[in-house]
RNA sequence: GGAGAGGUGGCAGAGUGGUCGAAUGUACCUGACUCGAAAUCAGGCGUACUGUCAAAGGUACCGUGGGUUCGAAUCCCACCCUCUCCGCCA
């Protein structure tokens, strides 16, 4: 959520930045002002009458402590009419204040300044490229056939057990599974994020923190006897641990990681890129986190796109990251980059990771504060980022890897975890 | 699931109808003392909104939402959450 005070001094600049996602912001910004100047309006005669009661309300007691009951009786009379009025400006109030509020969700987070404008995925722009795409001299086979035929992951005892998208892993896919998230965990501590085991299921003020509610409710799966919601990635539980927080000096930097499994309902996203491992009901997933001063905002940014590059290239995976364009970046993102590894055998580019700068956008809702230098108090600056998604990245490990054998062979980096060197 | 206790400022913790945005302690900030620190002493110190060039000022907030009252942290109702004990159970 936007700061409508932002809007309010910095009217221009807010839509010139949202043009870059390809949308007129100008019309709802203009709505929006208008509504807030009404309710300041209404807001100040309000408390005006406010004043005017407590101030009559005191003189009241005043004058039945001493005596003057007579008097005190008189004043009684005069409240009434600020009574009246009190309750319709309150209503009137309310209704603006919930107009804006509404208004305010609608709005998407403005893009950092080295976001270029753009439509969709086909502005973005690639910023870094590694590793060769593989060229097979057989036919290279994708994952879901060799899913099967090594008997590594069961899409249709998912279904039969749950639903499609919930698949089984088996024996060296269990393992494989297993491997990575060690691995992701542990290149994570090392980079100093610090290991959390975060709850899977967050109540609903946890939801609209980190903005999944009211905007994407039909997203998350919710059990309704006790108002809980599946989170749909660790960022939900580990980012709410700084809900309602005011850090009480300027120094301060948190990196915290966590595996989780994710669990989305994919409503409306059935048809399209949804075979194997690549569009999952339940899947699982390293998530990075960092609140940062607005200072180290674009350094933390960087770090993590360094980390993220670290992975692939131990998993020997060819990549390339994108800064997506305004159009293509999610509702609450500054600036993101994707990451992208090849497919060879769906001869394809499948994004893995996805690492974002929030600026204060997620703060402002988390109510997430700090004091900073000048004793002021300021919104944090979030982050995150997948390191890394696991679906994928297995079906690219799998895809990319596999020999004229048929054997897939598993990346160095991998076997200390694995136990074994092909699958 | 049953019974009980409780939710107040960064933390701890008083406060049962007006003088309470709220004692006190602690933490923090400033100053004095000191070579410096500790200790001590003095002063300051909640959040949000509004207001303003900046202020002053005003309003709201004592788990949440209603209600009673001229006036509610305090009384009433509903709900949420936490803790303890019992039961069940990994």
């Amino acid at each position: 959520m936007l700061e409508l005070s932002r809007i309010r001094t910095d009217k221009e600049q807010v839509i010139a930045a949202l043009s870059k996602r390809n949308i007129n912001a100008e019309p709802t910004i203009n709505e929006l002002l208008s509504l807030d100047t009404q309710w300041r309006g209404i807001k100040q005669e309000l408390d005006r009458t406010l004043e005017e009661a407590n101030r009559i309300a005191k003189e009241i007691g005043q004058c039945y402590k001493e005596g003057r009951v007579g008097e005190g009786n008189e004043l009684k009379q005069q409240t009434t009419v600020l009574k009246q009025q009190e309750s319709a400006l309150k209503v009137e109030s309310d209704a603006l204040e919930t107009a804006i509020q509404q208004l305010l969700y609608q709005i998407p987070n403005t893009p950092f300044q080295d976001v270029v404008k753009g439509k969709d995925l086909n502005d973005n722009q690639v910023v870094f490229q590694s590793g060769t795409v593989p060229s097979f001299n057989f036919q290279a086979k994708p994952h879901w056939d060799l899913c099967k035929e090594k008997q590594i992951i069961d899409f249709e005892l998912g279904v039969k057990v749950t639903g499609a998208g919930f698949p089984f892993y088996r024996g060296k896919g269990s393992k494989l599974q297993r491997a990575l998230i060690s691995f992701f965990l542990d290149e994570a501590s090392a980079a100093g994020y610090e290991e959390y085991q975060a709850p899977l299921m967050v109540n609903e003020a946890s939801g609209i923190g980190t903005g999944q509610l009211p905007d994407k409710e039909g997203q998350m799966y919710h059990d309704a006897t006790d108002n809980l919601y599946l989170i749909p990635t660790a960022e939900v539980p580990l980012t709410n641990i700084f809900r309602d927080e005011l850090i009480q000096h300027p120094e301060f930097s948190f990196k915290l990681c966590g595996y989780t499994p994710c669990f989305r309902r994919e409503a409306g996203s059935y048809g399209k890129d949804v075979r194997g491992l690549n569009r999952l009901h339940q899947f699982d997933k390293v998530e990075i986190v960092r609140v940062e001063h607005p200072d180290n905002t674009s350094r933390a940014l960087e770090e993590m796109v360094e980390h993220v590059k670290g992975l692939l290239d131990k998993l020997e995976l060819p990549y390339r990251v994108l800064r997506l364009c305004g159009g293509d970046m999610g509702f609450a993102s500054a600036m993101t980059f994707d990451f992208e590894v090849y497919s060879a055998a769906q001869e394809k580019w499948l994004e893995v990771s996805s690492v974002s700068r929030f600026d204060t956008f997620q703060a402002n809702r988390l109510k997430l504060r700090f004091k900073d230098h000048d004793k002021k108090t300021k919104l944090c600056h979030t982050l995150n980022g997948s390191a890394l998604a696991l679906p994928r990245v297995m079906a690219a490990l799998l895809e990319n890897h596999q020999q004229a054998d048929g054997r897939v062979a598993v990346p160095n980096a991998l076997q200390a975890y694995t136990g074994f060197d092909y699958i």
